[in-house]
DNA sequence: TGGCAATCCATGTTTTCCCATGCTATACCA
DNA sequence: TGGTATAGCATGGGAAAACATGGATTGCCA
């Protein structure tokens, strides 16, 4: 699939309902997938991903045993992600537990982040975003190999 | 299948009614797959699935020894498994067994988990969530790199 | 004929769908 | 190149359908 790339910001009426931007619709579409939405781990945002990235993590918990650390690990994934269909105009309603979790007022913004992208309350976003600057001017970058990274992603 | 995810709380009348989300029907509908729930193996809890799955398990006991305790444990699963068809307004009765099993009140939470959901009462569903939470964070998570997800998925 | 269970019906609530409006970015023409 | 027309998009509100849920009724078997 083409990649979720720059950001987006849109309003969210009381009903919970944003407007996805269009390019992230049109390359979900493009690509034939749904969009599933779920509660970051480590930041507090939402992912939103297409079905693929979703059933490979289904098929992960399926490799794993029964009942064990890494199989529960997993389905806390599964369970917290939600299908989200947009409607005719191309908006989804959040349910209350991701406008509280990502911390969503009436502003939300859209950044993608290539295979999936984030929806961010725009204030925590531009912390963010400004941490993240910081951390690479002063030298706190990791070890980024070209090759290893395009190895990963392919 | 299109994957079971999200969560959902529904209420269990005094005739041990429950309502099955409308999503999840719509699935095994889409799959054209009857309903089956049995008792889970690991946890306090029910497991709903399709008639696809269960036969997965019927499988896996072909190649297991008789008498071994994985054996046993599938057969448990099986015969304990029940078809469950929703009447027209889309809930379903559960029995007596399955009620006690699962420490069901009036409140129960549907867990999506992929090829599968889980039917728990709301409080053991939290400490369970809370517990799955944790060991993400605690990296018992098989790793999440694109690599290992790709190869786990294909 | 009494008890149990499955089916049917009614209702309030939530969610989805549809239409109208204003804005913005793009294309087109002078 | 500047100005204008147009189409696409985001957004607000309201109507209609879907859904969950409580209760009643009917049918079946003991």
């Amino acid at each position: 699939m083409t990649l979720f790339t720059s950001t987006y910001e849109n309003k969210l009426d009381w009903k919970g309902r944003v407007s996805v931007p269009a390019r992230y619709r049109a390359l979900l579409k493009e690509a034939g997938q749904a969009l599933f939405v779920t509660c970051s781990l480590t930041e507090t945002c939402l992912d939103g991903m297409g079905h693929e990235r979703l059933t490979q993590f289904s098929n992960m918990l399926d490799g794993l045993d029964i009942g064990s650390d890494e199989a529960k690990a997993v389905q806390f994934l599964i369970f917290t992600a939600q299908e989200m269909r947009p409607d005719s105009d191309g908006r989804i309603v959040l349910p209350e537990k991701f406008i509280s979790h990502a911390q969503l007022k009436d502003t939300v913004i859209f950044a993608g982040s290539g295979r999936w992208f984030q929806i961010w309350n725009p204030d925590n976003f531009r912390t963010f975003e400004a941490e993240s600057r910081d951390h690479m001017k002063e030298g706190k970058l990791p070890p980024l190999t070209p090759t290893r990274i395009s190895r990963e992603g392919a």
